[in-house]
DNA sequence: TTCATAGTTCGATGATAGCCGAAGCATCGA
DNA sequence: TCGATGCTTCGGCTATCATCGAACTATGAA
């Protein structure tokens, strides 16, 4: 289970017990452990738990034990991910999820458009006057009461975070608006499907990072 | 019995087993099973088996791991070595044991007289004219049917390799004919003392290193 | 509200890891 | 050659751990 979680992405309490060929309440005696050794740090979404190595060192660590065991013949494979096209766009809720959302977020870090810890998301000046100048969203009219307007959501299939809240429904609507992408037309579907010039104006703002 | 080996040097089977806390028959499964998955490499002295990590790397995982221990609130205390006076020199055989002997060894090879890989040592042609010069010692004439010219042989103070051999010995007793150092006079000591010219002059020749 | 799904807790069971006593090798010193 | 010492192997015991079935809680969907 550890080793699945090498990757860097969150994984739920059942894949990792399937990952591991075990029952779920084996898995969950285990991940408790895990926890309580502060190997493994939880994050809830709704009814899923999704667990990530709780620190790089941990990585470090184990990666330093792959090798080990790779020295002495001992070794384990690793599947790699399997997943649809809907990867790369899609609706979570409102807001754009999948590889271009977790890019998206990345890239508002990395501009210091965000300030991030854990969950918790925060716009920052600087961050204000690009949505103004750029995308045209006047970030204080977004306030809500039930509802923050930055907020980190993990990624089903990339499992890292990208940006929901009203700020990320926001930000989807106005790329709608703009037709640099549009829901697909299938009833019920998830994909989001973006438009040529939408897909370069958007790689202008949020390219992915050097 | 690995934290008890973090400090570089290298112990033996019962020694392992009393740092434990376990009987050496228990002690010697547990070092069987480490030695099978490479962490660490036993190396065979007289009845005696010193067991030293098997690699900086596993000396780093284990760090990587206490530090993840000491995080989680679980930690272990180590006590330190602890020692008489006859750690500084003595006789090992025929030869220079102790500080001063790890520290010659150390500064021959840092000044190339010696090239070493595992147990296996070899004079370099720099060594043999030093031997010469310095020592008055003919290095080919130390040839000998049953033993070797260098032999490295670990030290049971400092756990770390000695230079023994034929050359070993030879350098003991130019040391002695020379009146730098003389054994103890006390029957079955194997102290070494050194006189106040002979600390200096083998400071000269071997002193510790920069 | 009711149902389905994700996850946990509890209890029982079977496997095994750790442990040690006794005995067997190997090496050293006399 | 013989005894002492360091270490290993063997056999058996116990405690513990991983595992799963069954039952319970929480969240989301209808």
């Amino acid at each position: 289970m550890l080793t699945a979680l090498m990757t860097g992405r969150a994984l739920t309490a059942s894949e990792l017990a399937q990952e591991a060929g075990i029952t779920p309440q084996t898995a969950s005696s285990h991940l408790a452990k895990l926890e309580a050794g502060g190997l493994i740090e939880p994050e809830k979404q709704g009814r899923h738990r999704y667990y990530r190595l709780s620190d790089p060192d941990v990585a470090d660590v184990l990666e330093g034990l792959q090798g080990i065991a790779a020295r002495a013949g001992h070794m384990r494979v690793r599947t790699g991910p399997k997943d649809p096209a809907l990867r790369r766009a899609r609706i979570c809720y409102d807001h754009l999820a999948g590889d271009l959302g977790v890019q998206m977020l990345d890239s508002m870090r990395r501009q210091k458009l965000v300030r991030q810890s854990k969950q918790a998301i925060e716009l920052t000046g600087e961050g204000k006057r690009f949505m103004a100048e750029e995308l045209q969203i006047d970030a204080d009219a977004l306030t809500h009461p039930r509802r923050p307007v930055c907020k980190a959501c993990l990624d089903w299939s990339e499992r890292r975070h990208h940006l929901a809240g009203t700020l990320g429904a926001a930000m989807m609507d106005r790329f709608t608006e703009l037709k640099w992408a549009a829901r697909d037309a299938t009833p019920g579907s998830r994909v989001v499907n973006f438009s040529r010039t939408g897909e370069k104006r958007f790689a202008a703002l949020f390219g992915a990072g050097e």
